[in-house]
DNA sequence: GAAAAATTCAAACGCTTGTTTTAAACTATT
DNA sequence: AATAGTTTAAAACAAGCGTTTGAATTTTTC
């Protein structure tokens, strides 16, 4: 009746159900959420009995929860990594666009594993709108540390900008970036969209850092008067 | 076995089924999505039974589809309306701020009724991510007109911004607009986010006219120069 | 007022969901 | 080889879903 502690030594080539079931669930999570995805086809991804997504984490939830517990840690440890070595390239007093450039991609793209690159981007998109994991667990890996991490980055690039702006201007990247990301997923689902313009991610992304480098130099200015 | 077409006559006190349910499907729909609201609590809200959904609609989909139609016409026509009249209360040369927050307003609060206020606006905003209408409806009934509407506004606001950063534009300042409509939505359907900041709506909407307003005339001035 | 049509309702249908059960199969230890 | 512990798998379970049915009721029509 009870998992044994000592399944984690991978023997190189075939995976165990465990493993096959975090990354069934994860593909199947990322591409039609959490709802979308059922306990049935997760299994029969991963090759084995939907009763084994209870066997091993307890339940469809544990299951998502554990997905996540995988690569909260490394996508908190990468953002932040990824802003402080553009902190550092120019001794604290970076370039803003290239700050926000490196921000807008990390988010679009959040992990250092290039397969799931933009898989875990459209997870954490739906997770900001339709919360599934614990609150605190979402705020506390995600939100907060990306809080803080761009507060920090933002305070040095910008000197002058009001520490209270700084949540909304903030509020105004993500929102930008979560949007793109539903997009881009809405086209790749399919659907006919063909009366609506195509969006090419590099150049919105591009149009995110110029138009967001004004809004944010609005506040400075504001402040320099 | 069919409908009679002459039951629009509401006499006043009690409204018919029909109108009933749409009343119910409108509110549910709104506060929990497509998915979220089941046909039984969408009847049992309009004291129904269950099976007139399809009697009246011929299904769950249909009555959606109908909760939009009443509203889309007059959602479109208050948009443009309230756009042009910025527009013209300043013949044509209109300052870019109050044509953003004008149009911010109605993304917010996109209905005339004031009831329904801030309703209809959680339904669109999940729309934009989660299609549940045909997408010629969304596309061609509110994706477009808004798009139209707000290209020709801004051409006349902001005679020197290229046209082919238009999209671009109208996609950031939508992008936050979902977004906030969204947080509201997740704070007032409650879960502890104490830890985190809470948003003003007034304060938001601020924010984004000056922000968006900084963003825009970041490629006015491309051009200019 | 009777016939016809429209509407309501409870019940059931068929399906899918997440989960539990139960027994068989495998694996390691003694 | 026997045994105990772990893992798999098929089947069943209980609950929910949207929808259909068919009979009872109300309303309209003649």
């Amino acid at each position: 009746m009870e998992v044994s502690e000592e399944n984690e030594s991978g023997n190189g080539s075939g995976k165990k159900v465990r493993e096959r079931l975090l990354d069934a669930g994860e593909e199947l999570f990322c591409e039609h959420g959490f709802e979308g995805a059922s306990v049935r086809d997760i299994a029969s991804a991963a090759e084995c009995n939907a009763a084994s997504v209870n066997y091993y984490f307890g339940g469809k939830q544990q299951l998502y929860e554990e997905v996540w517990r995988r690569h909260l840690i490394p996508m908190r440890d990468f953002r932040i990594e990824s802003i402080n070595k553009v902190m550092s390239r120019t001794n604290g007093g970076a370039d803003l666009e290239v700050l926000l450039r490196s921000f807008a991609d990390t988010f679009v793209s959040s992990m250092v594993d290039p397969d799931r690159a933009s898989r875990l981007s459209k997870l954490m998109a739906r997770e900001y709108i339709n919360r599934h994991l614990p609150a605190s667990m979402f705020v506390d890996e995600v939100i907060m540390p990306t809080l803080t991490a761009m507060r920090s980055a933002l305070v040095k690039t910008c000197p002058d900008l009001d520490e209270s702006k700084i949540l909304l201007v903030v509020f105004s990247i993500i929102g930008q970036l979560v949007h793109l990301v539903h997009i881009k997923t809405m086209f790749e689902q399919g659907g006919d969209y063909l009366d609506l313009p195509v969006f090419d991610s590099k150049e919105v992304i591009n149009h995110i850092v110029k138009f967001s480098a004004a809004g944010i130099r609005a506040y400075v200015e504001d402040k320099t008067k």
